[in-house]
Formats: structure tokens, sequence, C-alpha cells
DNA sequence: AATTAATGAGTGAGTACTCACAACAGGATT
DNA sequence: AATCCTGTTGTGAGTACTCACTCATTAATT
């Protein structure tokens, strides 16, 4: 063994495809990813064997980085409403501070290029902020539905916040409280 | 003139632009389209010169097919909450029963490939709607946040709404008052 | 017959991916 | 130290394919 292979080129190519394909799409060639980790085509290929395995390769590297950043700010509050809202402040704070990961991300979650074997190995190294969410979660009046419409609604809000937050960062604490009240109030019992 | 060019091919040609969009994404074929529109290729060429006419058309087509069926449920209601309410009711109904026109409108309003003088335009068609929504939002606690803010948290959350009813529809009545409550109770004052 | 709509094989640009080769870092041999 | 040897990484022109779009030809209508 002469040269291994650079842990650091890898993390510039996941970078490069996730900056570029905020701006273009997952579409975005993978001559222009290549040209944006400052290597060759070629060399693309020798980390990621297809475009496909890139793509969910991309998708753990941006959801564990979204799960650590989450982790980091989960300290344990007394109440659930202040348990609950640390997590929608960090989203939020990642998103806002990780705009082309976030972009990218929203867009790997809604594509099938993402296998279900990939979703549900980083699914498993998820299970404990799956847990805060669930206990959020079994508290509220929208436990009653069924498949995580809470769930999809905190993320829906997040989303819209995170843009409007990024649009207008002067009123950026206003739009969190505001997206926030939004889900909390909405769906508290 | 001999033969006039059929409105009927054009419809043709954006109902399958909008079915297999939703299915394969903004990126589907030209050639695809015309196969699923029942005509050659080079047809879809004589109606719409480039794909980017196509796609600020079909932008145009579903914005004023919408706004079409919000006119219809938008019934005069004493109380304002009644009025914002049959204009949920009616956006998610719309979304839910044309489903691919939903995923498609959805898909182009964040592309770029609709121009910003295609948007304006339709929504100067839009005023009256755009009216409602005004006098909705000036009666809530959203309104003193800037920019539209209220209109996308609705946007967002009708749009979580309308995936859940599709997905599960014996509850698509417990969804549909959910998601409005959690607008609703979320944003007034 | 005159005119225009409709067609679909053809064109060039762009795509993901390959492969023969150059560049390189050690360890072994002088 | 200086040289080869070996195995791996990095490279980018080349390949097969798909795409949006064209245009000479055919079909349809008055």
């Amino acid at each position: 063994m002469a040269l291994p292979r650079s842990e650091e080129k890898r993390i510039a190519l996941l970078a490069s495809a996730a900056d570029i394909m905020a701006a273009q799409g997952l579409g975005a060639s993978t001559a222009s990813i290549a040209r944006g980790a400052g290597v060759a085509e070629g060399t693309l290929f020798r980390y990621f064997a297809t475009k496909d395995v890139l793509y969910n390769a991309l998708y753990t590297h941006l959801k564990l980085d979204l799960a650590a950043a989450l982790r980091q700010h989960m300290a344990v509050h007394d109440s659930l409403d202040g348990q609950v809202r640390a997590l929608w402040d960090a989203y939020i704070d990642w998103g806002v501070s990780n705009l082309s990961f976030f972009k990218t991300l929203n867009q790997l979650v809604v594509s099938d290029k993402v296998t279900d074997e990939t979703r549900c190995t980083v699914a498993s190294q998820l299970s404990d902020i799956k847990c805060v969410a669930q206990a959020c979660s079994d508290n509220n009046g929208l436990s009653a539905l069924p498949g995580g419409f809470a769930d999809a609604v905190f993320m829906a809000l997040a989303e819209t916040t995170i843009q409007f937050v990024v649009r207008d960062p002067a009123n950026g604490q206003a739009y969190k409280s505001a997206g926030f009240r939004v889900f909390w109030s909405g769906s508290v019992r």
C-alpha cells in the first residue's frame, strides 16, 4: 500500500456535490462536481463507483451532519415545551448556516435515487433523536393521527421558516418564534 | 389557412407534461411527453418553441386551473374563520383530486425555469383570490411579519396535508381538520 | 391546387462512465 | 544514499448514450 485514499478528497467531493446540487438540482453533472472539488472527473468515480452511490453517500453524510448538530444542542429541559423548542432552534440554525446542505438534503429525501436500505441504515443511527421527537409527538394533539403527521408538520414549518430567515435575516428571531408558535400552539392539546 | 392548430392537442400536451413531470421530475424528456399526448415529438415544438416555453405555459395553465377551482368554492362566509376554512378545503381538495397537477406545480414554483414575467402575469390574474388571503393575513398574528410568511405557512401545511390525505384517504377528514387547526390556532392572535 | 399541420429520422451538445497511462510513496536491493 | 520495484492513486481524452431541437417530407383540409 503506497498512498492512502484521502478522506479529505472524499469530503471535498461530498461538499462540492451538496453545493452544486443545491444550486442546479440533483441533475448536476459529475464533471462540475469534480471541478468544484478540485479533482479530475475520473477521480470522482474512484471514490463513488456510480452517481447513485454518490447520492446515497451524500444523503448519509448530510443526515449524520444534521444529527450531530442536533445532539450538541439537545440539552435536557424540564418542560416538554423547552425540549421541543431547543430541537426546533437547533434545526433552524443548522439549516440557515448550512443552506446548501439543507437544500440538497431536502431534494434527496424525496428522490428515488436514495435506496430504502440507505434510509434504514441512517435511521438506525438516529434512534436517540427519534426518541425525543417521539416523546414530543406522544404528548401533543397530532399524535392521534397515524404515520408521522406531526413530524411532517414540524419539517414543513421548519423548511418554510428557514427560507424566510435566510431571505430576511434581520427578522430571523421573529420568524423562528412565529414558526414554532404555529407548530406548538396548533398541535398541543 | 387550411388547418387550425388544435387547442385540444395543446391541452393534451400540457396534461401529459404534468403527468410525466409529476412522476419523473421536471427533467422528463420531450419525447416521453409527446408520446404521452399521442403526438410526434416534432409536434410538441410546433406548440411550444422550446422546453422553457413549455415550462412557463404549464405553470400558467396549472395556476389558472387551481384558481378556477378555488373561485368555485369561495362562498361568502360571515366569519373570517369560515372564509379561510373554505379556502383551505378547496385547496386541499384540488390537490388531492389533481395530484399530478399539484406535484408538478410545486416543482415549477421553486424552479428557475419559470420567469419572473410569467409569475407576474399570472399573479395579476389572481388578484381576487389574493384579496381574500390578504384579509385573512391582516387579521391574524402572523401579519406582523414581512413578506408573506403567513401565505408560505399556509402553503407548506397544505402540501403536507395533501400528501397525507392521498397516502391514507380513510383519515382524510382528520388530516384536513388537523392541518387547518395548526394553521389557524397557531396564527390567530 | 394551395397552404399549413404533423411527422420522425437526423444533428450536435451534453451526459455518466471507462481505461490506458502518468505520478507518486514507500520498502528492498545495491 | 541512490536506485529500482511494486502497488496504488490520480488523470482526462475517449465511448456509448440521451437529450432538446430541426427540417425535408408527408398528410390533411379547403
